[in-house]
DNA sequence: GCCGGAACTTAGGATGCTTAGC
DNA sequence: GCTAAGCATCCTAAGTTCCGGC
């Protein structure tokens, strides 16, 4: 589908999958990067992500300046939105009707429209050769970077109270493991054995590797025993539309244990007196001493949902007699929970094996169900835990008490012919349904957010599994639609109506950059986050030239989770001058698409292809992204270890994509620390073998004494594993400096088809489980079984 | 056609367990 | 044998999509 004359930006800037996330030139530097790989990569790709990590808070600054300056400029006030989501918008969204443009303006789009293009094939090739590497690394002065919102507010106090918090923690763990560490190295001197014993021991541990190995061997056996019994429902027919199950029996949720009063000798204080809580108020305090560590426990919310909710549970006097949070002492019951952990983390082996024994009695009581006269694992079978409320970012509920659940309060779905579980003694069950449209073995309402939760099955069951594949088949058959569907919204970019062109503008941006559908949102329920359609005028900038490119836009805003997606793209001429006419006279909280909603876009999406909806562009682009990538980055010449790793390269480009993010590792900046001093000893060391062996080989140089020649031989070996382990260490030190923020298992998981991976696995003769654990390869149990070398996405 | 709720998937953080390296 | 790091699993919040009722 490529236009003559077309200023092509993706055949300009291909790479289709990594060019999304981060823009255009951090993927010419991610493919310089990769290029490099084959030879030293490990310094071009620690190098770039530095400089990107550097970029990102030049650039983060500069962000802030002009939110400033653009909030000030809208009338100042909250920088948050100004309409009213959902009931409100309604109105807006649908207020004076579509309008129609003139014939003049579609003519002289139409001459634009050359402009646009679309070609998964050009966007996927690696790279550009015009550019050389080496300016990449200096033109890539603005970054296109995409940060966490929470690390914007780190420098506001909140994290810093929590770093010295988790710092205090950590340092008091240390300080008693090293009591106990004391402890036991006085009791070793007194118990040291008799040298008789010694060896009995010996003969004991011999015994035990012999174990070691029978148990081995079981476990292996065991395996082969689950593979052979293993559910093949792939291979089975499928039931008529909308039958998930003809029989279904299970034992029940399991329930969390009763509330455990304190010891009589812990106190609560207020305003500095001793006060002793009655059960109720006890336990919701316990609650939130227990998370004194935490962040949550500093936010002004998450504080006056807490007392809100606290005060509820107390008794008339409590509630008399407290009546502020900030003079509340929870010091002792803090430190009580502490000592809990402490002692949790310090049982001697029986003591965690006996508790295993008793958990696993539980899983084996409990997480099993029948279905289908097979025995099926079920994924949450334990009922959720009473708590605060860990909403995430700036949920406005966060805080607030989530109630213990009773039998009550819980549904129960199985069939009707089956054993009906018990309640737990001397309750019952709200109700027992018999529905075999559902897939769910229980459910509640959860008391915070209204919704409905419920107890299903694990991944590597059926009904998971069949929905799964049937996910990947949709995203298979958009394959051969896609061209179809682009050209289709290509057109409708220079529709009369305008309600046309919005839905245009968000399909370019959903097949373009994966983002999500963007559903509306109740204002005051949920945090201020947004997806595609409920992007909002203030979530993007335009720019008709920025960084050397045209028509860029820049996006910012927090999207699902609260994980902040930041991008600086440029699109076709007309995409931007629809986004610019979008933008005429709203205000920063309007909508962008005041005329389209993801109910519009998916009616429209699914008349283009049965199944269609937002959702499978992202499935659709991760999993050929993968598929590209992995013929891109990767060759049978290659050995085990760099195979692997161009894996997860395009695992990680994939990642990038779908801005799949995660906090950085709370022990990051110690273990790259501890990893560079290594590699540092490890150079010194190479540098010394290197001098020795210049030596050996002086000495040697002449002399026909084959003692010498064998020192020379040694020295050299030694020079060349030195050489080898520095080379591991440095490309671990690269990926995991590249994997710092980005979650690799999301998009493994959930997007990427598993039967490209047992495919690539097959042809490059790389082992399973390299790629997949354990419950992966259980997880994609069907594809594993029904892909062939040969299997094309 | 809109709305709200049900049903399901996707998501990152917390926690516990295992393994590598000294 | 110990420790730190990495990995797997658990947990549950937060999305998307579908569907029925009005």
């Amino acid at each position: 589908m490529k236009e003559c004359g077309a200023v092509n930006i993706c055949l300009k800037s291909p790479q289709r999958g990594l060019q999304r996330g981060t823009g255009v030139k951090k993927w010419h530097l991610l493919h310089t990067a990769l290029t490099r790989l084959q030879g030293s990569f490990a310094v071009a790709w620690a190098l770039f992500w530095r400089h990107v990590a550097s970029e990102m808070e030049k650039d983060k600054k500069t962000k802030q300046v002009k939110r400033e300056k653009r909030e000030a400029g809208s009338g100042g006030g909250t920088p948050g939105r100004v309409s009213k989501k959902v009931k409100s918008r309604g109105v807006k969204k649908s207020q004076g009707g579509d309008e129609t443009y003139g014939e003049k303006e579609v003519k002289q789009e139409q001459v634009e429209s050359s402009e646009f293009q679309v070609d998964d094939a050009a966007r996927l090739q690696l790279g550009s050769k015009e550019e050389p590497a080496d300016e990449d690394f200096v033109q890539e002065k603005r970054g296109k970077k995409r940060k966490r919102q929470k690390e914007d507010e780190s420098g506001k106090g909140t994290s810093c109270s929590s770093e010295k918090a988790a710092a205090v923690k950590k340092k008091k763990r240390t300080d008693i493991s090293a009591e106990a560490k004391t402890d036991k190295k006085k009791n070793e001197g007194k118990l040291k054995m008799p040298k008789k014993e010694e060896s009995e021991k010996s003969v004991t541990k011999k015994k035990t590797k012999e174990e070691i190995e029978a148990a081995r061997t079981l476990k292996r056996k065991l395996k082969e025993e689950e593979e052979q019994q293993r559910w093949r429902w792939w291979e089975e027919e499928k039931y008529e539309a909308g039958i998930k199950w003809k029989f279904l029996e299970h034992k029940g949720p399991y329930f969390p244990p009763e509330y455990n009063p304190l010891p009589e000798n812990l106190n609560f204080y207020y305003n500095g007196e001793k006060l002793k809580l009655g059960l109720r108020a006890e336990e919701v305090a316990l609650y939130f001493a227990q998370m004194l560590d935490h962040e949550y426990t500093t936010r002004e919310v998450f504080r006056n949902n807490f007392f809100k909710d606290w005060r509820k549970e107390m008794t008339l006097e409590e509630r008399m007699l407290i009546t502020d949070l900030e003079k509340c002492d929870f010091g002792e019951y803090h430190n009580f929970h502490k000592q809990k952990v402490e002692e949790r983390k310090n049982r001697t082996k029986e003591e965690k094996q006996v508790l295993k024994e008793a958990n696993q009695k539980i899983t084996d009581e409990y997480g099993f169900c029948m279905l289908d006269h097979h025995r099926e694992r079920i994924g949450n079978f334990k009922i959720e835990p009473p708590g605060l409320f860990r909403g995430r970012g700036d949920h406005p509920k966060q805080g607030l008490l989530k109630k213990r659940i009773r039998p009550e309060d819980v549904i129960i779905n199985c069939s009707k012919e089956s054993h009906v579980p018990e309640p737990p003694a001397g309750h019952q069950w709200k109700e027992v349904r018999h529905d075999n449209t559902v897939t769910w073995l229980a459910s509640w309402t959860d008391n915070v957010q209204g919704a409905t939760k419920y107890v299903m099955l694990n991944a590597n069951s059926k009904l998971k599994g069949e929905k799964d594949w049937e996910k990947y088949e949709v995203a298979r058959q958009l394959k051969s639609r896609v061209d179809g569907i682009r050209a289709q919204y290509k057109d409708d970019l220079k529709s009369k109506q305008m309600g046309t062109r919005q839905r245009a503008v968000a399909l370019y941006f959903i097949d373009k950059l994966a983002l999500r559908a963007g559903n509306e949102k109740e204002e005051g329920e949920t945090a201020d986050t947004v997806g595609c359609c409920s992007l909002r005028v203030e979530h993007i900038m335009l720019h008709d030239s920025l960084d050397g490119e045209k028509c860029v836009v820049e996006f910012d805003f927090l999207g699902k989770d609260c994980i902040r997606y930041y991008n600086k793209v440029p699109v076709t001429k007309r995409v931007f001058k629809n986004l610019k006419l979008f933008m005429e006279n709203k205000q920063p909280g309007d909508d962008l698409f005041d005329r389209l909603n993801t109910g519009m876009l998916n009616k429209h999406l699914s008349s283009l292809m049965p199944g269609l909806t937002a959702k499978v562009f992202r499935t659709y682009n991760a999993s050929i992204t993968l598929q590209q990538q992995l013929k891109e980055l990767s060759n049978a010449l290659l050995n085990q270890a760099e195979k692997l790793l161009s894996y997860n390269r395009a695992n990680r480009a994939v990642a990038i994509l779908c801005n799949h993010q995660r906090a950085p590792p709370k022990s990051f900046e110690q273990s790259m620390a501890n990893l560079q001093a290594k590699i540092e000893g490890r150079k010194e060391q190479l540098t010394l073998a290197k001098a020795e062996l210049k030596k050996a080989k002086k000495e040697a140089k002449g002399n026909s004494d084959t003692k010498l020649q064998f020192v020379v031989e040694k020295k050299k070996k030694a020079m060349q594993r030195c050489e080898e382990q520095l080379l591991k260490m440095e490309v671990q030190a690269t990926d995991r400096e590249e994997n710092k923020e980005i979650a690799l298992s999301t998009s493994k998981l959930n997007y990427l088809d598993p039967r490209i991976s047992v495919a690539w696995c097959k042809n490059m003769e790389v082992q399973l489980d390299k790629i997949y654990n354990k419950t992966q390869r259980d997880k994609f149990a069907w594809a594993i079984h029904m892909t062939e070398k040969d299997f094309e996405f």
